[in-house]
DNA sequence: GCGAGCGATTTGGTCAGACCATACTACTGT
DNA sequence: ACAGTAGTATGGTCTGACCAAATCGCTCGC
């Protein structure tokens, strides 16, 4: 007797997913272009309107189209954010309850490298960027707006990786601060002193990199986190988990 | 006459996918614990069939949730896993055309730091899988086989990586792998000579995390995978994107 | 002429009910 | 006792309808 074997059986919407995603990456449909309307692809695809609906639900997740609502609406290509993978990684720290302690070594892992790359690639524009984090960060401390200086704090650490211009650096990090954030505030005393030592380890940052020496900007970053995880690992003996 | 402000209309499905997807990820929900059956979610929410299954699709695309057909068959909870973020970061290279250089510069971010918290956590199981690949680079090298090569060298860097037991970093360097792997493939003659020194800075390497040395590990790797995006950019002093 | 207002139209969002395909359960006949 | 078969719970798909939002385009009054 003739063995077929297991048969998948791809679900219906999915496939269309799929294909649709391909011509998409591919460049068929570019940037802003509209999809057909669910009517109308439909009518191309031979599926019911309910098979449709969840293939471009699938792609909306995916970040790839977006869908308006109303008269000239429908889906819409859109180039894929950085926003589908903190989604994605927010869920992972989360739903495995990541240890703080790793998600702050990613940062110790990431932030000196993109130090070196911000000091070759910056432009003025990132440096402004970094002086305005740097500045709100002083004038926050001063006023002794531990909210605000955190918030700052984060904002600027995430600017120093834009200035790489590095896509996946930025959206790698981007993603983690968030779930620091969420976890800093509930940790964080942040007494003057060790605001007003972050502060200047941040000065010699800015200035290795405004300069472009790499190796600097790398260094002086890699003693910086190097002492924030320190500083948290004191704290924190036992092991925390986060959400 | 009274304004109301710009009145946000949230879809249904939505709105029950963040009211599941926060049930789980609070642990209300158990990992492997069964959703009711879709007609069951339809009473309970007083739904729509359709609205209750786009909600569970989203669900499914991030990964929080498996499906199963046939008779007890349904909607069980899954710890989500790093395939979710492999597959947004990899929608995002390819979307974004995102330069094969700034692929390996992430890359060169996460590695060295990996070595050195491989040094310091790694069991012998992990050393068991990294002397596993690279024995596996050594015959494929020898044998003339430069896709096992390529392949085993990439399972190598995955396996440094993994013995950080940095679930982040993990997820991170899965990710971009499979991007660098796809554009090697076209990319690599890989002669002898080099995959030679390859395998020595790997040997290496291997020996410092064997030896807990995470000062030597780090600085091993960096010099490890420095060299090899710098042997990618003279070969390419284009730009090349990816996809 | 022209702008404000208002209906018509297009399009996504939701609903209801049905049927099919699948995988497991339980019975039944030898 | 076991193989085969009917039953059943469940996801997958289809059909067709109606609702709600956003826009278009016409009319009317100035």
């Amino acid at each position: 007797m003739l063995q077929v074997k297991s048969l998948n059986v791809p679900k219906a919407a999915d496939v269309l997913a799929a294909s649709l995603r391909e011509r998409i990456l591919n460049g068929h449909f570019g940037d802003g272009d509209d999809l057909p309307s669910e009517r109308e692809l439909v009518e191309q695809v031979s599926l019911s309107r309910a098979t449709v609906r969840e293939a471009l639900r699938i792609l909306e997740g995916e970040g790839l189209i977006a869908t308006r609502l109303g008269r000239n609406g429908g889906s819409a290509v859109v180039r894929p954010s950085a926003a589908a993978i903190e989604r994605s990684v927010a869920i992972f720290i989360r739903g495995q309850r990541i240890r703080l302690e790793a998600v702050l070594e990613a940062r110790v892992a990431i932030e000196p490298s993109s130090a070196r790359f911000a000091a070759q690639h910056r432009t003025e524009d990132d440096l402004v960027q970094m002086e305005a984090c740097h500045q709100a960060m002083e004038t926050a401390s001063r006023l002794g707006d531990l909210k605000g200086y955190v918030r700052a704090n984060l904002d600027w650490h995430v600017a120093v990786v834009r200035a790489s211009h590095n896509e996946l650096l930025i959206a790698f990090i981007s993603a983690v601060s968030e779930s620091v954030h969420e976890a800093t505030d509930l940790d964080g005393i942040n007494p003057l002193e060790t605001r007003n030592a972050v502060i200047h380890a941040h000065r010699r940052v800015i200035d290795a990199i405004r300069a472009g020496d790499g190796v600097a900007a790398e260094r002086r970053m890699t003693r910086h986190v190097g002492a924030y995880v320190d500083h948290v690992r004191v704290k924190n003996t036992d092991i925390k988990d986060m959400g």
